[in-house]
DNA sequence: CGGCCCCGATGTCTTGCTTC
DNA sequence: GAAGCAAGACATCGGGGCCG
């Protein structure tokens, strides 16, 4: 399957010598460019003008993409790099291993020179705004996720916060993924809301224990009833489990919730096999019911399966519950 | 329309094998 | 033994389908 490809890394991924990764050293390639061509090691770096025109290195055309809506990955990974570069010769402490982690995630998330890898051209279906690639949810959201969030806490539909995005230039999601990326959102924004309170950096404000006692009332409303819709649900499990631990009855979910009634009340009418001196249409009745069971009997006979017919025969058209 | 569930795609991490 | 590679397991994402 989709296998990362990631095992060829950039000789630029290479840990320094600090980097404490205990299982692959790798060996740490010169990455500063022959002094004879003059080429600056880092990209913003200018070029030496005494040896090249300055219109070399300026850019050509459009960008496929604007910068900025990436800043989220992207602003960390520079800033780090940065980082990592300033302090490369002092032997920092700092955790490299983080370093190169937010490399990988930026390479992985942000878009390659030409904005489009192959897989990227399939899912840019539409016109406007970048390609919605995987992207972390995390409470540390960028200003796509942050707009997400606004907008769907002022209630606007989907399709128009899609839109917005796209409008701005930003993520083209799918209206369906809006709603996804906010109930993950709220998720995570739930999850830091808990840690907050419990190093007490956030507090419930007036006003919220009102709405807890509304929401609570309102889940209990909804909870009384999905009771009575899975009592409901009973009899007719009932119905069905009689049928199949006895084929010979068929009553429906009402019969058996009246008869079940009726026997907790001692009011329940009694059998035919109870009566003490039964008439001709009792005795009718017993029959009928004994010839029903042994026509059952002897359709069985004809099948070995017996398992068969006890897991299959009724369960197979058994309704969903 | 939006919530929920699910699936395919893809990234990340770990482990074992191969090569030098 | 170190480094690189391949493969599998797992995590996470976007988005399709269903349903209330």
């Amino acid at each position: 399957m989709g296998r990362a490809s990631g095992t060829t890394k950039a000789p630029s991924e290479s840990p320094s010598p600090v980097t404490p990764q205990p299982k692959r050293k790798r060996v740490e390639k010169p990455r500063v460019a022959p002094a004879e061509y003059d080429i600056p090691y880092f990209a913003h770096m200018q070029l030496n003008p005494a040896r090249y025109p300055v219109t070399v290195g300026a850019p050509v055309g459009q960008p496929p993409f604007e910068p900025a809506p990436y800043g989220g990955h992207r602003a960390k990974k520079s800033m780090k790099e940065d980082a990592e570069d300033d302090s490369e010769e002092e032997d920092s402490e700092s955790s490299e291993e983080e370093v190169v982690s937010l490399k990988r995630k930026a390479l992985a998330i942000s878009p390659p020179h030409n904005g489009f890898s192959g897989s990227d051209y399939k899912k840019a279906k539409m016109a406007g705004g970048r390609p919605a690639l995987a992207k972390k949810v995390t409470a540390q959201m960028d200003s796509d996720d942050e707009l997400i969030v606004q907008m769907k806490q002022a209630r606007y539909q989907e399709k128009d916060i899609a839109q917005r995005l796209i409008d701005e230039g930003r993520t083209h999601y799918h209206p369906k993924t809006i709603g996804t990326r906010w109930a993950r959102l709220k998720k995570v924004m739930q999850v830091r809301n808990d840690e907050l309170l419990d190093q007490d950096l956030t507090d419930w404000h007036e006003g919220d224990d009102e709405v807890l006692a509304e929401a609570i009332a309102k889940a209990d409303a909804e909870v009384e009833k999905l009771k009575q819709e899975i009592a409901a649900k009973k009899w007719r499990m009932v119905a069905d489990k009689m049928k199949s631990i006895k084929p010979v009855v068929n009553f429906s979910q009402n019969a058996c919730r009246k008869r079940h009634e009726d026997l907790e009340a001692g009011t329940a009418k009694p059998t035919p096999e109870s009566v003490p001196d039964p008439d001709d249409e009792v005795k009718a009745r017993i029959q009928s019911r004994l010839d029903k069971e042994e026509a059952i009997k002897k359709a069985a006979r004809f099948t070995t399966h017996h398992q068969n017919l006890d897991n299959n025969a009724w369960t197979s058209r058994m309704r969903q519950y």
